[in-house]
DNA sequence: CTGAAAGCGCTAACAT
DNA sequence: ATGTTAGCGCTTTCAG
């Protein structure tokens, strides 16, 4: 107990007694703006003076503090991240937004800004602009808002820079998967593997998410050019994302029609319930039906059969998100939509169907 | 274009033109410093001049600048979070980790905490340390360091609050599931089902992560007092916590021994490795060998057949952290260790083995 | 090229 | 009970 007290005073002692601009003045015999000068490469000072204080500073283990810094200068090299815990699925635990944190983080720290989590509601009853302001957050990552927010709305608009990575925001640079394209190389590599009954489950077209809908039209497109006429019966809607959906979904296409062979749906957690229900009726995976997902979520490859699907390419889509919210930030103008690939990962849950 | 610019300038003048409390003085006719008594509740003001103050900040929508607030204070209400990629597994995208966070940050958000990332190594080259104190950070939530990391070691001897939900870190309190008590439970349940060889599969014990280790020791004292002797022929060890090592390692379990009907797993991955692995060979699961595993990650019911595993309650972990991490900061003692109860979940990978 | 002065927004310590 | 003064650490004019 005392010890932890000691502790304690031990830290705000040394964040108190850290050195300061002030203290490598006196040092050098400089004064403080030359110092600051030397430290940030502005201003015009002799090279000899540059490097003598840029010594001093290296070897009393000088180091800035930003929120002094940005006390005048607002930049607090601060990025704000929106990542809600919506009805879909609770934040950090989906997989294509982790991925995409993962790789946002490494980008941002490779130029000094540091991720801030965003918060709306909270103690002060602050709206995420207010938070913005509070903590003088230069730009903003929207990873997954809540649904026709309000709040994010009014952020969108307010000049904050912001860049999305799931949702269209009216007026914020949006960087997806390219799933239109996607939904037609899966509808292809059914077709190829001799499929014509081939059905869609997913989402119903949510407006802005962009994810289900564009699967869905990638699906239409490739049956249109296969000269595969369209059946209502084939598409079954679901309420949301979750594996219970996919179960249901599947339950509801099964009762209205008997000659589907493929399906393609429009995410894994989905096409996990749809096994389910499968593997509970006693229809063979992929020997009776062919299944298509969307997400390579961790558990694809585990289920039985293993699940063939897409890797969304986080890792791009967050470099490409970084980037442009960087550009964003130092004024230069953005694209308003950024389409990025996905990848086909073929495993067993497609079969060739038998003639 | 044109209107980008417009916009990025919007946001500058909005964030320049903020309301201070030297307009708020000017409204009421007060000092700048008898409106921040009134808003922080502090001094002794008269109702009637606390109200008025108030009325006014609240007319005038006023935000407090926390930037300018602590470089007086030196109260960031800054949390920091060391969260590491290793080897292990890629940060976010572990079950645990995003399941913690999640809780964590919505604790704090409560109390007015902010939740930023920590980085070592980044651009500026600063270490922990230094990046505390360039953010001038409160306090630290490690949830996942590098092992046997150096400046790991130093943060937490600096003196700077930190709490550990994953490692144990001499002199930093720690909350962790009670893997020992959960291991007892997954033998418990073997043996109840009429298992007497059960093998175990998990990484080598590494003395600062008592995942494995608690796992271990759990498996051997539910072993002895059972009184069914141990054997070294039925542990197998693995370098990570990688499906892949699951599969190897079940690989060499089985060229070992052949009379083991019950493996308790480490973790939910591996089991899926090991999983993997029976499947090739036609060892059936659960009718020739039953599996435990231990995360309840989110593939685990969709293994096939689902898996049988422990969930740790990621938000108690979270909350216990935060609470003592408050407590931390605010200069009480906090016990150095704490044990959170995992929760059995019972599905199809045991079996009851039939005399 | 360098330094003096002023200010970012807020709060703590002291006067009044 | 309220106001004055000063300062947190840094940067940005603007003189010199």
């Amino acid at each position: 107990m005392q010890n932890r007290q000691e502790l304690a005073t031990g830290y705000v002692e040394r964040v108190c007694s850290m050195i300061t601009i002030y203290d490598l003045a006196r040092i050098t015999g400089y004064s403080a703006p030359t110092v600051s000068k030397a430290l940030n490469g502005t201003g015009k000072l002799s090279d000899e003076t540059r490097k003598t204080i840029l010594a001093a500073a290296e070897k009393a283990k000088y180091k800035a503090n930003v929120t002094a810094r940005a006390l005048t200068t607002k930049h607090t090299k601060l990025i704000g991240v929106i990542l809600e815990n919506t009805v879909m699925m609770r934040g950090f635990e989906h997989p294509l937004f982790c991925g995409i944190l993962d790789t946002f983080r490494e980008e941002m720290d490779e130029v000094g800004y540091d991720l801030l989590f965003m918060s709306k509601e909270n103690k002060n009853g602050m709206s995420y602009i207010d938070h913005c302001a509070y903590r003088n957050v230069e730009g903003v990552l929207v990873v997954n808002p809540e649904e026709n927010d309000l709040e994010m709305t009014k952020l969108a608009h307010s000049g904050i820079p912001c860049v999305s990575t799931n949702v269209i925001i009216p007026g914020v640079c949006t960087i997806v998967t390219d799933s239109a394209a996607a939904g037609q190389v899966a509808v292809e590599k059914l077709l190829a593997a001799g499929h014509t009954h081939i059905a869609f489950i997913g989402p119903s077209a949510d407006k802005n998410n962009p994810a289900s809908k564009e699967r869905y039209e990638g699906y239409c497109e490739a049956l249109a050019k296969a000269n595969i006429p369209y059946s209502e019966d084939l598409v079954e809607y679901c309420p949301d994302w979750l594996s219970k959906s996919g179960y249901e979904a599947a339950r509801n296409l099964f009762k209205r029609t008997n000659s589907v062979t493929a399906i393609f749906v429009a995410s894994d957690l989905l096409a996990f319930g749809v096994m389910a229900y499968c593997h509970e009726v006693g229809k063979r995976i992929p020997e009776k039906i062919s299944i298509i997902g969307f997400d390579d979520d961790r558990a694809a490859q585990f289920t039985s059969p293993p699940l063939s699907t897409f890797k969304q390419d986080t890792a791009r889509i967050a470099q490409v998100a970084a980037e442009f919210l960087l550009q964003r930030i130092n004024g230069v103008p953005v694209p308003d939509f950024v389409h990025v690939p996905a990848e086909y990962i073929s495993r067993g849950s497609v079969a060739q169907l038998k003639k």
